[in-house]
DNA sequence: CGCCTTTTCTGGAACGATTCAAGAAACAGA
DNA sequence: TCTGTTTCTTGAATCGTTCCAGAAAAGGCG
């Protein structure tokens, strides 16, 4: 797939693109299918992904066009304890996420009251509350298996 | 108050950290003293706190003896995205934090359906699940006074 | 299509927060 | 008081992210 290919969702991608008043360029196509294609991933995994499909593109650009897609609100980043951000492209519907305290994995869980911000939301102690973050933490299907392994370092996915 | 002064909290600290196993040291008295004082302290406002009573401490102890009194369970650690984390005396309750997002106070709201973990706890998705981290994010009292002043660089507290 | 302005990319340095390491100092128990 | 261990000090290293200045590319307009 050298230059020029053109997939449906690139097609969609582009249209998105330019509906947002933002430039087209290989790196940000790129972007998009990393998103599309991993889950909850880290800048290190998405500028790993672009650089399989474009060759070189710089750390520096994989950050400015997340941070553009995040202003943009093309993407959610989500910023757990303990692990740098991470990026999903699921957005518009503030659902929450289940992390694993052993290997950092993280799932989906649709919102818990369903509304958003969920969670009594508009004003506690005088704040104007916008937005509820919930973050379940816990031991994933996998780490539970891998019980307290002596040796440990066990890793999944 | 030279070295010696001891008050009441003192002599409570003192055999908190015995019970824990954990030698009593003036850094970790003045830590704990601090962390009384202070509301939702990182760990530069902790280091200051304990430099003013004294004089001078190291960094990393400091880190240090937060990252032991966490492990202790004296203290919880919390890492709201974008600010670096913060700590806090009040455990064994879980409770949940407002953070403004123009100038990141932080606030106590009690637990959202009273217990802990709160929010459908036990497993979803195969997670066991032992925490709901619940993070209410908008803009203080303070802060909704100064509106979208135009210089900004308003800051309270 | 070709030129100009604006935005994006690059490569490299700078940063803030946190952690690692090694030795000196301070505790606690005998 | 002596001794073994924990804790504190110092100084450097990491990690993730951001800041910069210049080169390259994209979009708008004649
Ligand atoms: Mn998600
Ligand atoms: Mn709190
Ligand atoms: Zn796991
Ligand atoms: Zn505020």
């Amino acid at each position: 797939m050298p230059t020029g290919t053109v997939t449906p969702a690139h097609v969609g991608d582009i249209v998105r693109l330019k509906d947002a008043g933002l430039r087209v360029t290989a790196p940000r196509l790129a972007v998009l299918e990393a998103l599309r294609a991993l889950d909850h991933p880290s800048v290190d995994a998405v500028t790993e992904a672009v650089r399989e499909r474009l060759g070189a593109v710089s750390t520096q650009a994989v950050y400015d066009i997340l941070g553009a897609f995040t202003a943009a609100g093309f993407v959610r980043r989500i910023e757990p304890a303990g692990s740098p951000a991470l990026f999903e492209g699921r957005v518009d519907d503030n659902h929450h996420h289940l992390i694993c305290r052993v290997c950092g994995s993280v799932a989906d869980v649709d919102c818990a009251t369903g509304h958003a911000p969920c969670l009594t939301p508009s004003e506690r102690a005088g704040f104007l509350v916008d937005e509820a973050e919930v973050i379940y933490w816990g031991v994933c299907p996998s780490c539970q298996g891998a019980r307290v392994s002596p040796e440990g370092g066990k890793a999944h996915a």
